[in-house]
DNA sequence: GACATATTACTGTTTAAGCGGTATATTACG
DNA sequence: CGTAATATACCGCTTAAACAGTAATATGTC
């Protein structure tokens, strides 16, 4: 599925089960009305930041995974963030 | 952690492994150089377009979680996108 | 059907994201 | 140390994201 997609679906569901419209969400997620109701559209084209504030609002966290994911993670432990 | 370090450290740590500087890999994932560098500083105002880009050069998947997770998974499967 | 509320759509304005070019700083390696 | 590669920084330029206002649909609810 489509991330935009994924993030729209998602984000419109725990929207409607906190019982506010896009207009009074958009108050307390502190962004305007209309990147709600462009993220619940699926606009590919938002901002990360636009995105924390709304995740953030719903309570909603992002996790990443890949083939190099236990790789990373052990790289932090250890202390090396890059090379 | 906050969602744009952790894309940061993320992202950095997949190009090292994939062996491209980061202008190549600007150039492979189709976006600027500049965006990359911005990205893996940390920036938080990237699109999420362009954060798609990259995730899929890099062969990284995002997910999300949150309390109502379960019910929207169950909304899906029962075909209630909305409600 | 009438009426309220919410969503969708369009507007103009402000601000800045992304871009390539380039210049400087940093890092790696012989 | 020198030098090549890479990363960081800054530059204008173009495009569009985010915004509030408003208007038009749609979705209820009585």
């Amino acid at each position: 599925m489509a991330l935009e997609k994924e993030i729209s679906s998602i984000v419109r569901f725990h929207r409607k089960k906190s019982g506010l419209s896009q207009a009074e969400f958009a108050k307390t997620a502190g962004v305007g009305k209309t990147v709600i109701f462009d993220i619940e559209k699926g606009k590919q084209t938002v901002r990360l930041s636009t995105l924390q504030k709304v995740f953030i609002a719903l309570n909603i966290r992002v996790s990443f995974s890949s083939p190099l994911m236990d790789a990373f993670e052990k790289s932090k432990e250890e202390g090396n963030a890059n090379r």
